[in-house]
DNA sequence: GTCACATAGTTGGACGTCCTACTACCTGCA
DNA sequence: TGCAGGTAGTAGGACGTCCAACTATGTGAC
């Protein structure tokens, strides 16, 4: 071939230039950010996800199970798993049922709030936490694919954004 | 009450120091990266459907659309767009099935493959991906929820980690 | 020329997310 | 004390994503 035999450009890019071409100057860099921020959690996600599916878990199950790691009881109610993880309460729902039908925790009546639904870790979903947070650590946060001045970059940008959009 | 009124905490920012505390410093910052790109995501793409619902698509069909309305002959097979949009096959069916039946684009036999598939934008999706771009463009994308410097971090340190993954 | 292998697209299923609607329960105000 | 309005959780449905499996077609090596 007598073209610089170009391999594939930057599909991001590309779309920032049109952007620019058709006289969308102001929109071009955010649209880059938010069309960059969608492919990059879709990369992170599959590295996570297939780490985790050896454990048999989702990355949202396996939040879940975390969070109840980290809590003092080893139990939450239901409500307060989909604020920390931002989710809707279906979610939690959905979640919650799949951990439960594996063994890897359990529902119970909260004591003092009839509504609510506490739910417990059991030993299983312990030691399965801690089983794929080791994998994790070792195959993809260690490693999570930028370079460590990256990564403080991502998340503060990030953590900016997200105070910005009333997380916390 | 005599607590400093402490609101929420960063429920990121938390989660990274209790591993460190766990023993995980190493994975630390990767573990906050890779779950800030994840609520990140979240976040802007809530943001992106909040608009574009009012047109009647999602942000994958809108992507679709925008992919035939920048190509050169208003038409491209469907494993092409898989390929730009880095998404599975069947995900460019599901897509291309909803937009034909809106009557957006149109699937038509390419001229020399014949397993090949032509999805071709009609004039209705080429109106719908101006509008939605002026609305997205207007709501979201002048101002994404970071500063301009942040944006530019942020397309950068993504750019790195799709780059790393194979992306282009 | 043929046949093994690769490629394009679809179907069916699993899963996560959200939304709407609904039940059960709690709480504050009159 | 009693009722209106808020909160906790679930059911059903829409949608996007991926995977596995399958059909149809193209291509290269023998």
């Amino acid at each position: 071939m007598s073209a610089p035999d170009r391999l594939n450009l930057d599909p991001i890019a590309e779309a920032r230039r049109r952007w620019a071409d058709h006289g969308w100057e102001a929109a071009a860099d955010g649209m880059a950010a938010v069309t960059s921020l969608m492919r990059a959690q879709q990369i992170a996600l599959s590295r996570v996800e297939s780490v985790l599916r050896r454990h048999g878990v989702t990355f949202a199950r396996y939040e879940v199970l975390m969070l109840l790691y980290f809590s003092r009881a080893g139990s939450l109610p239901m409500v307060k798993i989909g604020e920390r993880l931002q989710v809707h309460p279906t979610s939690v729902t959905n979640a919650v049922d799949r951990l439960e039908r594996a063994g890897l925790v359990k529902r119970s009546a909260h004591p003092t709030d009839r509504r609510a639904t506490l739910v417990e870790l059991l030993e299983p979903g312990r030691e399965l936490a801690l089983a794929a947070t080791g994998d994790l650590n070792a195959e993809v946060f260690t490693d999570p694919g930028v370079s460590p001045a990256g990564v403080t970059a991502l998340v503060d940008v990030l953590t900016e954004m997200r105070r910005g959009a009333g997380d916390f």
